[in-house]
RNA sequence: GCCCCCAUCGUCUAGUGGACUAGGAUACUGGCCUCUCACGCCAGAGACACGGGUUCGAAUCCCGUUGGGGGCGCCA
């Protein structure tokens, strides 16, 4: 059975590219109809939080990719590490280390002024230095040969021969460092798939290393393309490496999110709106692009419009919900909020601006922008609303038809446009000179709450000239 | 510096030697629809990085150049 595995480090918050990458392991795990599992890298004792763990999980559940298996914490899981540390000691495949850490610097600082590689020069290698606090274990990398994986995407990739030196894998203070962990726990959950960024490319060769001394055959490894912000550069705090509950926070939808991380590197023909369920189905790793893409933040807000009016209104009101906090939504009925839906659906990009255009539904004293009022409500106009407001208590309010109908005629015999006429209106009722198509409005208002607005916006008419 | 990966419109992509006058999406421009704004529809502009090969024939295969990305920690 497939297995595969998103393995975040609860050092910052989920951004785009790890979504990414957790959304490629599940898809391929979901599509194999094998099993995703979820691991936390928390070996580094410093920059781990657990207020970061809350959220990558809170993430991940928003977005619907759910974990089989886990999460696993590796700092629960040192025992397991040092077992097997100890094995690759006792077989003479890793010695210890009491070079210090100045030391290493030190070194690493010449090489590098003399334009050398800066590998472990081996200098514990052969003191058989038994395990005692202070000392790292490093692994013994063999006879010099170079190293070749097959990469599910790129093919073969090799390294030289001395690419890899004898690296640290059980730090001074016995925890392990990230690339025997990683391996370890690889083995012992029997990933078959390893599906990760291609910034993983050059740590390969060390953990096949690791493979090869614990005499276990390493899982297939596919490297995905990462993630670059629009300009080109690594996704930074300005665009992309935000938090993926940011955005949840600016009204998007997991769908779009989905939707668009999916087909960022990776593509299904000629098609480019997908559900979860269409993406299960349809994703093939083959089909992964190579080359780094760029985000883009306005083709996400394009799929986020386009997943705001396709869903259907019933489940877009609960994503809707939380952004209407300020208003008093409770009052009205679910019938009445999804009628409202309806019409502002198709007009907005994000939950955010839904909820803002909806506002004057739910509150009856508008306020009014004087240049609003001047400029869409002008004398004979006003005088036009005064004359309809006795009309208005005949009008039939059942459907937005016969509503526009009434008042063409009554544009007519008042020799306006209508088009003038709907601009008050809007005003009016709406405060606004965009609003949804006014004879819905109307309808959803209904006959009294009309009839009060258009009484109180002919007064503050009056009141400013 | 050394090593690795990559290269189609601004961006995301389709394309796996002939069906390419290089398709779609997004963004942009013009038009239609229209009570506003959107949505929708129609149209336009816009790309195979460059240079060598291989081949009857290259966006597609090979090599080089250039460009971009990544890695070289007792971080992950």
């Amino acid at each position: 059975m497939v297995v595969t595995r998103f393995p975040p480090s609860p050092t910052g918050h989920l951004h785009l590219g790890g979504a990414r990458t957790a959304l490629f392991n599940y898809l391929f795990a979901r599509h194999q109809g094998g099993k995703f599992i979820l691991r936390f890298e928390d070996t580094d004792k410093e920059r781990s939080k657990e207020e970061y763990v809350e959220s990558i999980i809170s993430a991940l559940e928003w977005l619907g990719l759910k974990w089989d298996e886990g999460p696993y914490f590796q700092s629960k899981r040192f025992s397991l590490y040092q077992e097997y540390a100890q094995r690759l000691y006792e077989e003479g495949k890793a010695y210890y280390c009491e070079c210090s850490k100045e030391l290493l610097e030190a070194r690493k600082k010449e090489l590098q002024e003399r334009g050398l590689k800066t590998r472990y020069d081996g200098t514990c290698r052969d003191k058989n230095l038994s395990p005692a606090p202070g000392r790292a274990l490093r692994i013994k990398i063999p006879e010099i040969s170079e190293i070749i994986f097959d990469d599910l995407l790129r093919g073969k990739i090799v390294f030289p021969p001395d690419e890899v030196d004898d690296f640290i894998i059980l730090r001074s203070d016995g925890s392990p460092t990230y690339q025997f962990a990683v391996v370890v726990d690889d083995i012992t959950m029997g990933i078959t798939h390893v599906i990760r960024g291609d910034d993983h490319i050059s740590n390969t060769p060390k953990q096949l290393v690791i493979y090869r001394a614990l005499g276990v055959d390493p899982p297939l490894f596919a490297h995905i393309p990462m993630v670059l912000g629009p300009d080109g550069n690594r996704l930074s705090k300005r665009h992309g490496a935000r938090s993926i509950l940011e955005y949840k926070e600016e009204g998007y939808l997991p769908q779009a999110i989905i939707n668009y991380l999916a087909r960022l590197g990776w593509g299904y023909g000629d098609q480019e709106y997908f559900t979860m369920e269409e993406l299960i189905e349809k994703f093939d790793l083959q089909k992964v692009n190579l080359a780094p893409a760029r985000f883009d933040p306005e083709k996400l807000l394009a799929f986020n419009g386009y997943w705001i009016r396709t869903i259907p209104t019933e489940e877009l009101l609960p994503h809707l919900k939380p952004f209407l906090t300020n208003y008093p939504f409770q009052k009205y009925s679910e019938d009445y909020l999804i009628k409202i839906l309806e019409s502002i659906k198709p007009r907005v990009k994000t939950l955010k601006e839904m909820a803002e255009m909806m506002d004057f539904y739910f509150f009856e004293e508008l306020s009014y922008e004087k240049e609003l009022l001047e400029k869409y409500i002008p004398p004979k106009i006003k005088e036009v609303l005064k004359r309809l407001f006795q009309d208005l208590n005949i009008f039939n309010f059942e459907d937005e038809k016969s509503l526009e109908l009434q008042f063409r005629e009554l544009a007519e015999k008042e020799g306006i446009k209508l088009r003038d006429l709907a601009q008050a209106l809007r005003i009016a009722l709406t405060g606004k000179p965009i609003s949804p198509p006014l004879f819905e409005v109307m309808k959803c208002l209904g006959r009294e709450r009309v009839k009060a607005r258009i009484e109180r916006v002919i007064k503050l008419r009056e009141e400013v000239e």
